[in-house]
DNA sequence: CTCAGTTGAACGAACGATCGTTCATAGTTT
DNA sequence: AAACTATGAACGATCGTTCGTTCAACTGAG
């Protein structure tokens, strides 16, 4: 009996799609745990429950792997462009996002993982792409807020709302790093880069 | 003519330390082009022109080349230090130190191999250590900058300076990183640091 | 100053392990 | 039967490291 095509899925089909979800889970895992070169196709087939030779059923290569990982980490990102939609005053809206953005950062497994991504980025092009242009949508929003804001008078004139947006989101980035490697707690530095921010911008 | 033992090196043990010398540097060259991991011991032997046997006469392994790399990166960012030591008005000092690791983060050399080396530092420990002691120094001499700041009137009262320090150089980091991941220049984005900062800092 | 004796720098073959990938084969669904 | 997923052995390459060896530089006794 051979399936219409516009059927739902097939048992296999879905079966599929499921072990596909669950190597990039285990490669995530993995990845986290030992870094992206550290980490053998061999680790990631067995904490996947999987054998070596399926996983190239289902994945070109180690190095797709990564990209598709980058793929659903970029996407995670879209969360935030909802908040600049909102129709809120540019004080609030920046709040918010300081705010949602800064507990994403507070969850290593995060931060560790756009570690591993943008250091691989930094080397293989093809990675780094999209994930970079979809950092500059969150910047592109932010600035657009920052220059709302500066009309309606809440912020102060600055030189460069472009370049301040992309400092924000640095600072942001960069504590959350640091954090992981100082060991301390992202989360506890949250109102000190809102206070930051909003001296930086505010009228005086 | 037996050789007093404080005189000058003998010829051996000076072209010793030359071959150190020429293996870290190719060392490092090697991790510029293609990162820690991707690079093989043989890889830096044949760099520096030097056997692979005659590498492991000079150091226990790989590992611990990367290790004398980051202490001499670590000890580069002493010359940071002796700005704070200034006696001058705190906000010269911080536009000073802003200026000055603003122009070493601009080689984009230094922060590739920065990321090469807490990008290891976040699984191998002993790395980081020291590396990270001499950061703490540094943000450490930038609060006591920022309160001297706020004591003078200098600077507006902020809740945290140890935190805003933090953040300070963490914008720093992270702008000079997003500046090689998109192509951007670095000492463009200098003025716009300073602006940033002395907006975050200066008393309203 | 000479010269046997000691040291350690230099070398590259070799080791065992592991790397990413391929492949022939077996099993399962359609 | 055709089409697929699943398997793990096998492949060649490369990994970090060790090894035995060679030889130039240094040392101290004569």
């Amino acid at each position: 009996m051979p399936k219409p095509p516009g059927e739902a899925e097939s048992k296999r089909a879905k079966a599929v799609a499921e072990r596909r979800a669950l190597i990039l889970e285990a490669a995530v895992s993995c990845f986290l745990e030992k870094g992206y070169h550290q980490t053998g196709v061999r680790d990631i087939a067995r904490q996947a429950g999987v054998s070596l030779g399926n996983l190239y059923n289902h994945f070109p290569g180690k190095h797709d792997v990564l990209v598709e990982i980058a793929a659903l980490e970029r996407d995670e990102m879209t969360q935030f462009l909802e908040i600049f939609a909102r129709p809120a005053a540019a004080g609030v809206v920046l709040g918010d996002f300081l705010r949602a953005y800064g507990l994403y950062l507070a969850q290593p497994e995060n931060v560790l993982l756009a570690i591993e991504i943008t250091s691989e980025a930094l080397r293989k092009p093809d990675i780094g792409e999209r994930f970079m242009a979809n950092r500059f949508e969150i910047v592109g929003a932010l600035e657009a807020v920052l220059r709302r804001g500066i009309e309606d008078g809440e912020f102060r004139a600055m030189p460069n709302p472009h370049q301040m947006s992309h400092l924000i989101v640095d600072m942001l980035d960069g504590g959350a790093y640091q954090s992981i490697l100082s060991e301390a707690d992202m989360s506890k530095l949250l109102e000190d880069i809102e206070d930051f921010v909003f001296a930086a911008v505010r009228r005086h």
